[in-house]
DNA sequence: TTGCAGCTCGGGCAAATTTCCCAAGCAGGA
DNA sequence: TCCTGCTTGGGAAATTTGCCCGAGCTGCAA
């Protein structure tokens, strides 16, 4: 599968800023078995770039700007479901955590964690093993112990206020479009929350428009 | 005053991911006249590590959890005025851009530069020059000709306030990092609600995002 | 020097909202 | 049929919001 498989682990590397770029790959490289074979600093390119070299491992940084870096993931992976791909952000918010694996993640890490741990986990990830970082694993257990995606476990009509209210709208304006009262909107707003785990209104707004839902 | 004046540039970096700093360091110190002296991973430290080793340049990211990069910068500058310190960080906000400068900052680059903008930075800031990377000046100059964005009316303190709200923390998260009452960050949540106009917090979140002060 | 303006920080308190618990109607599947 | 899950809302305690206030501090200008 990989073009350097007999000789060690070959890895694109896709985050949007050029010297962090920079520093992972002299990081890696330093590491003797693993070979940083493309870049890529958004997630179109990201894609083009794997197709290209074909690498064992993607090491991607959730936070670019512009598209999702959940779709980059659903992008690679639709298309080549063998792919294994480490996300490597600094958030540590539980439902992007579920959500990446979701999408078809192998493995999560923060930038918390100490670059011996990044190295370990993109090896296990090349052996096909799922990795998470100690403070990861630490939140997933503790976030809840219910599987599925965030939004997949939404109904039609919390898909649709969370809409709403992710796009700006009042409680009083969903109502009246929705036909609903104040107090179902609200119902449902605190159920979406504790669904999708989100603990305050600003992480309903991210997740929202991680998954497409809003653009802002 | 530096230790290391006559054989090169002497650097103390600061950034909260260990994988970051581990590769900045190899970045900078392929460069021959750059070393990094001390690294530092939140603005306490930053501020003994500096006292500690002196060095010619401070490399800040000010996107770090706990206070404010910019109460960093204030604290080493207040001890030491000859201190030269050069903001590194994702953001582009013309606020926070301003704010850096006004707090003392020589110079400002974001992560989107060239890894040869950032060095030439350095260089440019160890020498006493001011410096920020080309997207910067773009952004500071086309800030003084328009009529100023919904965040200008703010405050450095709201500013801190509503990144940290915008991302996510939780209003008792919050005043735990900034070392304030609940209670405060409460009356800062409405007068920034108040003074941009937003009516719910989702559209505070989009503001913020749409400013670039946080990012989706 | 005085004074004003603006930022920062928090108290107070009524009004509103959130957080949970609950029930009931209804659809679809085993 | 029963059971599950979605939808819709009531109720009540806990919390937050909205808006008022004062106090300390800094910088600036008269």
């Amino acid at each position: 599968m990989s073009e350097v498989a007999a000789t060690g682990i070959s890895v694109l590397l896709v985050d949007d800023h050029p010297i962090v770029r920079q520093g992972y790959r002299r990081v890696l490289e330093s590491q003797g078995d693993l070979h940083v074979v493309a870049e890529a600093d958004n997630a179109a390119d990201a894609y083009s770039a794997f197709k290209a070299h074909n690498p064992d491992v993607v090491l991607l940084d959730i936070s670019m700007p512009g598209a999702s870096g959940l779709e980059a993931i659903r992008n690679i992976r639709a298309r080549s479901p063998r792919a294994r791909i480490l996300v490597f952000t600094m958030h540590n918010e539980a439902v992007l955590v579920k959500a990446a694996f979701s999408a078809g993640a192998s493995g999560f890490v923060t930038k918390s964690s100490e670059p011996s741990a990044v190295v370990t986990a993109i090896r296990a990830v090349a052996r096909g093993e799922r990795a998470m970082s100690d403070d990861i694993a630490h939140i997933l257990a503790e976030d809840s112990l219910s599987a599925g995606s965030a939004l997949d476990q939404l109904g039609e009509r919390e898909i649709e206020i969370l809409r709403q209210f992710a796009g700006g709208a009042t409680t009083e304006q969903i109502a009246t479009h929705l036909n609903l009262s104040v107090k179902t909107v609200q119902n449902y707003h605190y159920l979406i929350k504790t669904k999708t785990g989100a603990r305050t209104d600003a992480q309903l707004v991210r997740l929202a428009a991680s998954c497409g839902l809003t653009r802002i």
